[in-house]
DNA sequence: GGTAGAGGTTGACGCAGCGTCAATGTCAAG
DNA sequence: CTTGACATTGACGCTGCGTCAACCTCTACC
């Protein structure tokens, strides 16, 4: 019953460095040290390392877990409280990927909104592949995630209030109107409902998206220069940007 | 146009801090640096700032929204591959949550176990209040999410075994048997088939607590001194583990 | 011109839990 | 005596800053 290093580390299915670690932060002490400075464990330490390992399984901290085995606390109640931020954590994580598949659909959608009624005033079925080619078939499916999870009501609600925000949008740029003006303030409200349409936007809740992230959106917009591609120089997409600066300034 | 440090700062709704992080790892450099070193920024800094504060929101890293920012990726493409990632987090916590719950109700089950049968064969009124007190109305309550997500005949199916297989670790334990012997083993085998009717148990998935857990699990079992206190000396939860321990080298 | 106070600068530690070198000592086997 | 295998003690790295610390700089007031 008197191991080394690496065969108890073996034994418990660690590394020794884990247990050199335990016993730099007073975890877990040998039983005995050589003359030589070898760490050597019995199995009482084994017994001791197996505890750790089982709570550190569960995702307890190192020192939180040395109070659980000095018995300053109980197992049960620790492991109650550690569920608790569990669940915080989870939580967390669930509005974060509501988050990121909201901002997706907004960055993605915004890009839809601006292609498909550019074409809209033209010839179609001249550019149709084109379109298509960009975001048709393999646009629906990499929305894959967050745009299956929609009933197709939602669906159609979501690209019927994109395409007339997107016409109106594309019209108020070409009739060269003043971002800043009632007019282009307004189409921003609108783009402001239609995000806040959507649950889990950063900051916002309910309430809509917040000033820092609306303003970030816009900037994406510019940023990406396949949303304002088929406007050639981006003029289109700083004219959307403008706007909803002006409205976040405004109004946030 | 011209902003110094705290002033941006404020604008973007963050901490001057951050900023001189940002020029540290080359994400975000100031526009101008005056002869004393103060640092300077204009409205392209704000907006880039404010690209890079609506992506970290969403949970990318520093590293990656650089590259989206300096074009190296798109920004749809990154949030979709970080989606995925963040799906797996939220798999992983939950399959924590469901070991944590299991891990809980196993501790306490085993404690109950050993308190409730061990009145069984004497006075039973005598001793009701003092196990009530113990484990009676609060425990109920304590074992709360886990225990309320069952079904009234899960419930009544994890008591009926539990209760049983006490009863038989007692009766094992008093009759001082081997606890490597053919018996005690078989009540091992019991103990890890009871344990291995939750999912989630940690490394083990649907075959069954790990060998690593199970032997925690009975050293857990030992080191909470309520589960062995009503034996006096601890002698029973030891017996308990002492089998246990016998299984895992034999059977794990 | 002196001084206070607000705001700026560059380090550097801290956090969680080890992985991963690096430089070097020790022990058993051939 | 040499060769490995295994041991030791540092110390950096990772993530994203918060938080001192020690020390300039600028503005305002007396």
């Amino acid at each position: 019953m008197d191991w080394s290093i690496q065969e108890i580390a073996k034994l418990a299915g660690t590394t020794s460095r884990t247990l050199r670690h335990y016993d730099d932060i007073g975890l877990l002490a040998p039983t005995r040290i050589g003359s030589n400075g070898y760490r050597h464990y019995d199995d009482a330490a084994l017994v001791r390392l197996q505890r750790i390992l089982l709570l550190r399984e569960l995702g307890l901290g190192l020192p939180l877990i040395g109070e659980v085995l000095d018995r300053e606390a109980s197992a049960p109640h620790a492991l109650r409280s550690h569920l608790e931020w569990l669940r915080g954590e989870q939580e967390r994580l669930a509005r974060q990927i509501a988050s990121v598949e909201h901002t997706i659909g907004a960055l993605e959608g915004g890009e839809r909104l601006m292609a498909e009624n550019m074409f809209d005033g033209f010839d179609h079925t001249r550019y149709k592949e084109e379109v298509e080619e960009r975001w048709g078939k393999d646009a629906y499916a990499k929305s894959d995630a967050w745009w299956r999870s929609m009933s197709a009501e939602e669906k159609a609600a979501w690209q019927q209030r994109m395409s007339q925000l997107g016409r109106d949008w594309i019209s108020a740029f070409e009739r060269g109107i003043d971002p800043a003006g009632d007019e282009a303030q307004a189409l921003a409200q609108r783009q402001f409902d239609w995000l806040r349409g959507i649950p889990g936007t950063p900051g916002g809740g309910g309430a809509g998206p917040s000033k820092e992230y609306f303003l970030g959106l816009a900037e994406m917009y510019v940023a990406d220069e396949r949303f304002g591609a088929n406007y050639g120089g981006q003029a289109g997409a700083e004219f959307v940007r403008d706007a909803m600066t002006a409205y976040a300034e405004r109004e946030l």
